[in-house]
DNA sequence: GATCCACGGGAATACACGGATG
DNA sequence: CATCCGTGTATTCCCGTGGATC
């Protein structure tokens, strides 16, 4: 256990012995510093920024792997520590007007998710660039872009800039983020991480430079939970078998073992166990989807939107029979204080963007019209449901 | 006054299906 | 039989408005 961990689990410790010890530590879409497991990548990672070392800028990038591999683990503790060992060998001062270095790059790490618009996305860098707070609204596109480019120009400064999370429904692919990042400067290069396998990509769209992190092995899926459940949870809460058997379910796939276990683990606690037991785990393993939305797209969704799927997950199961009823029972929910119409457009929404599925009725005939679908969501909704809640009810 | 973005509302389009038409 | 039409819903699309910020 690292030494954070140890700080925390005293600092939270109220005197009873609490089977949860810290939600982080489970919490799927909470990375480690330190990724366990991840040697062979870490290597191709640190032969792609090599050139950093030597004041020069790598080529634009893609790193690519499946659902849970750990691709964003990865690329932030990368990002995070080359950022950190930067700062330190020279004193750099970043302002929109003058950027003095010593020719070492910049490093920033922008989520896609929270970079939507083309002028979200240039804020997003620029404000990982420079010191100064960047306004978010008032100015234009134009001026935002003109910005960034001045940031970059006059005093050859570079910038190396990871875009999380491309290719999903709602954020930019790789073609679209080219043609954005590309015309701004030379002295920009992106590494963009994304999940769609470069063979059903356009050859034109890749970049030069392609990274594979591939799924977790067993034995390294059993690492990482072991190693979360003794930061998050009481002492020996999760017997060996039993995380075997969750990295065995889990085939791979880091981010559904974690929302499995935290589910398991939410629900021992709600029973007073002080420990997981087999039947808490096939629940948790129960409750989550396959294939699953990842739990960080789910929180990544504007306030509005999760409000919307709070609510709807709270829905007895004739209340989302409809996209009409869901409508009405939502909007009539507590807490939530948007029109019908908006609300049914969420929906809509959610389930283009592929956060629920909308599944046709097998109708049962003499119906006029056609027929209605029900909503089901696509998400760990047991870990959305209390990561929420603790978020807002504090 | 300019700008971005979220809401809200309504128009336009898609779909399902039975029945009419060629 | 294939296609079109009418009716009733479901779904998608689009744009005006207004809050918040510069």
């Amino acid at each position: 256990m690292d030494l954070k961990s140890r700080i925390r689990r005293r600092q939270r410790n109220d005197g009873s012995t609490r089977l949860v010890v810290d939600y982080d530590a489970i919490n799927p879409a909470v990375h480690v510093e330190e990724p366990t497991g991840r040697g062979p990548v870490l290597e191709r990672l640190l032969d792609y920024v090599d050139p950093v070392f030597d004041g020069d800028l790598p080529p634009d990038a893609y790193v690519f792997g499946p659902s849970g591999s750990g691709k964003s683990a990865i690329v932030t503790a990368l990002f995070e520590q080359l950022r950190r060992v930067f700062s330190q060998t020279g004193s750099i001062i970043h302002t929109s007007t003058r950027v003095l270095t010593d020719d070492t790059p910049t490093f920033v790490y922008v989520d896609a998710r929270g970079a939507a618009s083309d002028f979200a996305l240039y804020h997003a860098i620029l404000d990982g660039l420079v010191e100064e707070t960047v306004p978010e609204q008032g100015i234009g596109l134009e001026s935002i872009r003109s910005r960034l480019q001045q940031a970059l120009e006059p005093y050859d400064s570079s910038v190396l800039v990871a875009v999380d999370h491309v290719g999903e429904p709602e954020t930019y692919d790789l073609a679209e983020l080219a043609g954005r990042l590309a015309p701004t400067s030379d002295s920009l290069r992106w590494t963009a991480i994304g999940r769609g396998d470069p063979a059903s990509i356009e050859a034109d769209d890749l970049p030069p430079e392609r990274i594979e992190v591939p799924a977790y092995e067993r034995h390294a899926l059993v690492d990482i939970v072991t190693e979360r459940a003794s930061n998050g949870l009481a002492r020996r809460a999760l017997q060996h078998e039993e995380t075997r058997r969750l990295a065995s379910w889990a085939d791979g796939n880091a981010h559904d073992a974690l929302a499995a276990l935290f589910v398991a683990a939410d629900r021992a606690a709600a029973a007073d166990r002080s420990r997981i037991h087999n039947e808490d785990l096939t629940a948790g393993m129960d409750g989550i989807p396959r294939p699953s939305v990842p739990i960080g797209r789910v929180l990544a969704l504007s306030d509005t939107r999760k409000v919307v799927l709070r609510a709807l997950i709270d829905l007895d199961e004739d209340e989302r029979e409809s996209v009409d009823a869901a409508t009405a029972a939502i909007a009539a929910s507590e807490g939530v204080d948007l029109s019908e119409s908006t609300v049914k457009r969420f929906l809509y929404e959610l389930a283009e963007a592929g956060i629920t599925e909308r599944v046709s009725h097998p109708r049962s005939t003499r119906e006029i019209g056609r027929p209605p679908s029900r909503v089901e969501p696509r998400i760990p909704a047991l870990v959305f449901r209390q990561l929420y809640d603790l978020q807002s009810g504090g």
